[in-house]
DNA sequence: TATTGTTATACTCTATAACTATA
DNA sequence: TATAGTTATAGAGTATAACAATA
């Protein structure tokens, strides 16, 4: 059933990369989090949450665990007094950089064995597939 | 990042199953419990362990969800008295059939707007790459 | 009035270890 | 001794609703 298989290989691709990052003892949520700063040093939580697609609610409580384990500071934004800007501390920022080689050297490892750009073609076909009604 | 593109992709197949199937109110796990019985009547919880990959005491609770909605039932084993046999009940085997026409569902869009075997292909081919040693 | 982010609540999932009853 | 399944415990993810502060 390719559903179920398509279930398998994504649990076996977190457990591969949840093995390189195990040292960094953080949940697949919080590897998320620190993947979606992309680079950058801080954003509002409401970008984190857009990028990671999960809810506000949930996303409270996985800063709340990350900036217990100093990665992340939270600071007021000048900008707009609801928000709240999310910073990556020096600790925090070694860590992320772990998580977005985690993530190249999984993306280097499929591109030496599969066709050029098919794993690609294949999650754009599905998303623009699952995007539309039944 | 291809990383974060497939989890968006697994969320969204994801989603569209929960829709197809939101009036049977039954979670992720439990919806793969369902799928696991492969349209048999009856499988010992090692062998639902075995072919969800979750542990047995993320099993029991499951089933006992199930169990509790009328979905399932334990009985003793015969042949093994340390064994539980779990049986699905008429409410369970139409709710079994539905989970798999919804994969199934799934598998006949893609497979009408995708080349063929493309996504077993590339399944395939990830499987032996995640199951090396880096 | 709408948005930002948090809190509250309740359930579900996950991991580990200990436990029973069998084998 | 090993296996089948459950229980216990604690942490973490999920969904919904309500809320204070600010826009």
């Amino acid at each position: 059933m390719l559903v179920a298989d398509w279930q398998h290989v994504t649990h076996r691709l977190l457990a591969v990369l949840d093995d390189e990052l195990s040292d960094l003892g953080l949940s697949a949520a919080e590897t998320n989090a620190l993947a979606a700063f992309g680079g950058g040093a801080s954003r509002t939580v409401r970008e984190l949450v857009d990028a990671t697609g999960q809810r506000p609610s949930t996303f409270t409580g996985v800063l709340d665990r990350l900036e217990r384990r100093g990665l992340i500071e939270r600071r007021p934004n000048p900008a707009d007094r609801r928000s709240v800007l999310v910073h990556v501390t020096a600790t925090g920022a070694a860590a992320a950089a772990r998580v977005t080689g985690a993530f190249a050297d999984v993306e280097r490892r499929i591109a030496e064995r599969l066709p050029e750009g098919e794993v690609r073609r294949v999650l754009a076909g599905l998303e623009s597939l699952l995007d539309e009604p039944a």
